[in-house]
DNA sequence: GATTTTATGTACCGCTCGATATAAATACTG
DNA sequence: CAGTATTTATATCGAGCGGTACATAAAATC
């Protein structure tokens, strides 16, 4: 064991708590006194786990990545475009609506708008939104190239299109809509996707 | 002319100043300095004219609706429902990314997630985009009633997903994509809308 | 058991938040 | 002119913000 008092809470538990608090109120709406409450701890505790608001927050959505967007990189691995796509959307959608979850996406509401101290959380988030569709994207070159998609097919424009879906799907689950609501959308929404040959 | 000393600042461009204020950083990121500066004006100026900052904002929401959502309602007058979707993506995309106006939309990131505060705030958006989420269904409803769309289609979930492109939409933009970026997704959306017959 | 090291709880820091009290300034009214 | 009404600018207010100093508590090390 090491030297000094141990910890007296589950650090890990602690961040799950906090990634929730910043998934239902974002970065700038979720206060210390709102986390510490919610962690069970008191500040000093916090800034010696976790630095600081902006550091706990990074380390929150580090964890949501992890977790929460595992099913996009399963996505990813699906044997054609459209079935990454039905994965993408559908999976989302679960997601979206998990009954013991925040509605929506962190990546989305954490910081869609804020003031200037938090710009640089809204710039990352933006960041790794544009990653996530970035994958997508290489999914399809290479569905084009092994002519999975059609030849005149623009993997960009279709990742893009996919990743706007994805995001308007966060608002939506955000505003209250039900897994089926979002299920509809996502069937909808594969209509415009082109047949896997 | 009113009894008193008359008011130096015009009340319309101070609105409009706020307007882009909040546009831009949402109304919690949004401060009353920041309101200030951007409007000319001091503290008492701004809530002997607008009340306080809650009532400032809902008079500026107004002010965007009736301006800037002035296209959702023109598009909404088209002859088909095809046309309708058109018009509402295509539009969509120009006013989510008119070089003068803050990137993507208010009714989007004024407050899509925020802290206990301004939870009234974020609660009115939501209602706002179902209202306009509800224009478009009825719109639907009537041509099918026309035979314009299909009698196996569903209005409510065409305008579901219609509604979830749009905010997705605003979500690509308020990142940084571009109108051309946007109206390709526009364009792939409405593969997915049923031909006018 | 004394010392060292780390974590905890309390109480507080300076600052900014949204919101106002107050008084000077500027118009109309009689 | 005096008197009234309204807006202006200054100078705050109390509350909450993110962040910390400090003393105490609890463990390992010597």
């Amino acid at each position: 064991m090491a030297m000094g008092r141990p910890r007296s809470f589950d650090i890990d538990e602690a961040l799950n708590r906090a990634l929730y608090v910043f998934w239902r109120k974002g970065y700038e709406g979720a206060s210390l006194t709102d986390l510490t409450e919610a962690m069970g701890i008191n500040r000093p505790s916090l800034y010696a786990a976790f630095g600081n608001k902006e550091a706990l927050f990074r380390k929150a959505f580090d964890r949501y990545i992890e977790e929460k967007g595992a099913y996009i990189r399963n996505a990813l691995t699906a044997p054609t475009a459209r079935q990454v796509v039905e994965r993408l959307l559908l999976d989302g959608a679960d997601m979206l609506t998990e009954p013991n979850s925040p509605a929506g996406c962190l990546a989305v509401q954490g910081a869609l708008s804020c003031g200037d101290d938090a710009d640089c959380i809204r710039q990352e988030l933006a960041q790794r939104r544009a990653e996530a569709e970035g994958w997508v994207r290489e999914r399809f070159e290479r569905a084009r190239a092994e002519g999975d998609l059609p030849a005149n097919s623009n993997p960009a424009d279709l990742a893009r299109f996919v990743a706007t879906v994805a995001q308007g799907m966060a608002v939506q689950a955000s505003s209250g809509a039900t897994r089926a609501d979002l299920r509809r959308v996502a069937e909808t929404a594969l209509i415009a996707f082109p047949k896997s040959n």
